[in-house]
Parts: structure tokens; C-alpha cells; sequence
DNA sequence: CGCAATATTATGTCTGCACATAATATCAAG
DNA sequence: CTTGATATTATGTGCAGACATAATATTGCG
């Protein structure tokens, strides 16, 4: 068994999920323990730790410390989903990037947002429309809530050159965030910035991101019809 | 500026984000190189580096080989969705998870099916067709081929007693896999299955993974209406 | 000057060792 | 038997040193 010839932890981790893989451990299994497989393996324990770890980190196997290594019942499937920028996302599909700005105007925030965003009732925000183009056809239109209380800079932004999703992006690091997809007819206003009628499914996303406890912006986004996302396992 | 007192690759990475998210650093800059670090916070070089490796895998910081590490001047942010089975995707809301299946046979594969799978034309897999339900409303409804060629297993299960999702997740691990989602009005029969009218927004998921170069199964899964995907940042 | 060979440099990785930490197993006292 | 202290064990992390690799900078040649 022993294989002196597994040199680096990449080569280690594809053993180790070949054997995963072809079944040679069966889910629940406890895998031997890193002395073993370094022993095994001919490497060192480090070796062997960095290929389970990153094996552990695909949500392959379980580990626990004294527990020992055991191959996931139901490996955890992660898709992981990169936002980019607006403007690249469009710009790496060879497309031209336009962007225009509806709107801008300090606003009473919603309640239902309010809520969302655990703010009181009647807070005000900065609130931005705006369509990003491709190749002069409408992309997504955009609607946004900034907050000033955690961003006063965003009040100076001249957000018709660039974005406020570019410049919230440069500008406003945060340290959480979620992200809500859903289906949804197009309303009377994604219908006219779309350019598109009010019987066709589109995809809406809606995003917050906070600086610890405070919300920075929160964003939806009505993308156009025929629009996909698209992740990797 | 020597602060001997951070011990660990944690506290290292927070006082490097520290400094890219409070802009000492700025979009573009090239950081110190490790050994220079490493000196600065009295480490081991070994220690910076899985500190900057770890931002580098977040997207904050773009690492070339003689090069050095420059802050990202777009950060790519993931958003990380995880995939359940969907029997506990129901019930972890605190509904009755049950599943009905409608259609189990062997079939020749949809041109275009094949095409995606890069599979000739003409090639049969077994094709499956179910409901699941949270508490006795129809919650998605999947429509699911699997490649007998690679899973000759699946013949034999019963899909009725254990779901085919479930089935898969437990005996069929995968190497790779692709994640699309998209807004669609449902058809005939999505409407039927899931007891909607055709003129309501669903997502829809199309799921395809594969043995390294072997596709195992492609699932395409009708939601529900109102139904809505939450990841995080 | 242009181009190819060579030196330099920053990151990537491995090794062997050490100690820390978390979780379990064991065992003794009540 | 139950409880709590203690030993054991697997993983987590750290260190110093070494060599590998990729990319850039420099040099020398035609």
C-alpha cells in the first residue's frame, strides 16, 4: 500500500478522493488518520493535512478534532455564484457596458425595507434607479438604498459616471451580506426600464450588505428576460 | 510597526483585511512580500502565507509568483449556496416532506439534452419524473435523467421508497458539476405538477454533474411559485 | 537595436519537529 | 450508578529551513 510516489498534498487529495469517489470508503467511514496516510504516502503529516483540509473544505469529509476524519453522509453541496461587477459581467461577454441614472434623491426608506434592514420606520436613505446596458439592449435595472448614516461619501458620488454598484464596490468593504433569487412578472417599472412586457418571468435579486451591525446598501435587481445564473458545484 | 503579539495565521489575516478594508491599502497597491511581513509580524514565513493565501481565495488580494500580491481592484465577491437534499430543504422549515413519482423509465435522451452533456445523439438514460411536497402543497417538481452507463446501481433502486435526489446524493459522489438558474412561466406540465396557473413566475434549476468526464445525472427542478434561493456573502 | 540566455525574486510547497486544542475514553471517588 | 478529574488521541497550528516554479529583470550577443 505503500506509495512513495505522491510527492505533493494536490496529488494526495486526488487519491484521497478517489478513493472517495470510487467508493473504496463508503460514506460514514472514518478515514485513517493523518500519521497513517503520511506514513502510507511516504510524505509528511502537513502534506497529508493540507489535502484534507481542502478535501474537508469541499464538504467531503467531516473532521473533528479526536473524532478522526469521516467521509460526509450527505456531502454538503456548495455552488458557489461570483458577482462581479455589472459592468465586467457584461464587459467579459464581449458586450458593451452602458449605464444610465433615473434617479437620485435622499428618501424616506420604505417600512418593509426598514424592516429588512432592522432600521426604525421612516429612516431616510439614498435612493438610486438606474439601467445597466449591453450592447445598447437594457441588462438590469437596478434599484438601490444607500445608507449615509455608515457612508457619507456616498452623498458627494457622482454615481452617472460610475455606478453605484462599481463605487459601492470600490468604496463600502462589508463584513456580511445575503443574497435573496426569486421569479418574479416584471412591474410596471421593470416592464419600462427592461423594455420588456409584464407577462415574461425575470429574474430578481435582492442584496444587502452590512459593516458589522450596519446596513450599507440594499439593492434589487430586475434582471432582463432570458437572463440566467450560472454556478459551479 | 513591529507587533510581535500576533501568534496566529487568524489574527494575521484580520490585520491584513484591516488594512485593505481601512484603505491603508488601496485597489491596485502591491503588498509586502511574505518575508518582509513575516519580519513585521514577528512570524514565520509559512504563517503569512496561509494568511495571504486565505484572502487571495476570498478575492481580496490577486498573488503572481514574482510578481507579489497587489489588493484586487475589483474584489470578486461569491455569494456560497448550499444544496440540501431537498427532503431536508422541506423539513429543516418545519413541513411534512413527501414525494411522489410519476414516471420511471428507460428513454432515448432529448437532442438538446444530449448536446449539453456532450453524449451522442440517441443515447438512452433513465428518465424520472417526481413531485415533492411540503406539507401536501407541491414544492418542486423534477424532472431528472441519469446515466445507467455510469450508474448501473440506479436500474435497481426504488425511487418511490428514497427519492432519486436523495438516492444520487448518497451513491453517486461527483467530480464536477454545473448550476443554472433561470426565471421561467411554467409549461403544461410544470403547471399541472405543481397545481399553478401558466402565466406565475418560477425558478427554475438545471443541475448537471458528472464522474470526471462522465456525466451522472441532469435534473432540471420547477419550484413552486413563491418559492425564493437565499445565499450568503 | 532586438532577441535570447541567464540571474533574480516572490510565491508555492515540502519536511520534520513541536506544542496547542478539542473531544473522547478511562478511571476513581462519592 | 453517576460525576468529575485525568489521560489519550486526532487534528490544528506554528516554526525554520530547503528547494521548486513562474515570472520578471538583466545581460550579452548578433
Amino acid at each position: 500500500m505503500n506509495d512513495r510516489s505522491l510527492g505533493n498534498w494536490r496529488e494526495i487529495r486526488a487519491e484521497l478522493m478517489r478513493r472517495i469517489t470510487e467508493r473504496e470508503w463508503l460514506a460514514g467511514d472514518l478515514l485513517p488518520n493523518e500519521t497513517e496516510l503520511a506514513a502510507q504516502f511516504g510524505c509528511a503529516r502537513a502534506t497529508v493535512n493540507r489535502a484534507m483540509r481542502d478535501i474537508a473544505n469541499s464538504g467531503f469529509i467531516i473532521r473533528r478534532r479526536k473524532g478522526g476524519s469521516h467521509v460526509a453522509m450527505t456531502p454538503v453541496r456548495r455552488a458557489v455564484l461570483s458577482i462581479p461587477v455589472i459592468r465586467i459581467e457584461v464587459e467579459s461577454s464581449g458586450k458593451v457596458w452602458r449605464h444610465v441614472l433615473h434617479h437620485r434623491d435622499l428618501e424616506e426608506v420604505p417600512p418593509q425595507i426598514c424592516k429588512e434592514l432592522a432600521l426604525p420606520g421612516g429612516t431616510k436613505m439614498l435612493h438610486t434607479k438606474s439601467v445597466h446596458f449591453a450592447d445598447d439592449r437594457p441588462f438590469v435595472y437596478e434599484d438601490r438604498w444607500i445608507n449615509l448614516a455608515v457612508l457619507p461619501e456616498a452623498a458627494m458620488a457622482d454615481f452617472a459616471a460610475e455606478s453605484a454598484n462599481e463605487w459601492l464596490v470600490r468604496n463600502a468593504p462589508y463584513t456580511t451580506g445575503s443574497f435573496t433569487l426569486c421569479a418574479q412578472l416584471p412591474d410596471a417599472q421593470d416592464a419600462l426600464h427592461l423594455d420588456v412586457s409584464m407577462s415574461q418571468a425575470i429574474l430578481v435579486a435582492i442584496r444587502t450588505t452590512w459593516l458589522e451591525a450596519h446596513p450599507i446598501t440594499r439593492v434589487r435587481l430586475a434582471y432582463s428576460p432570458s437572463q440566467v445564473l450560472q454556478m459551479q458545484l
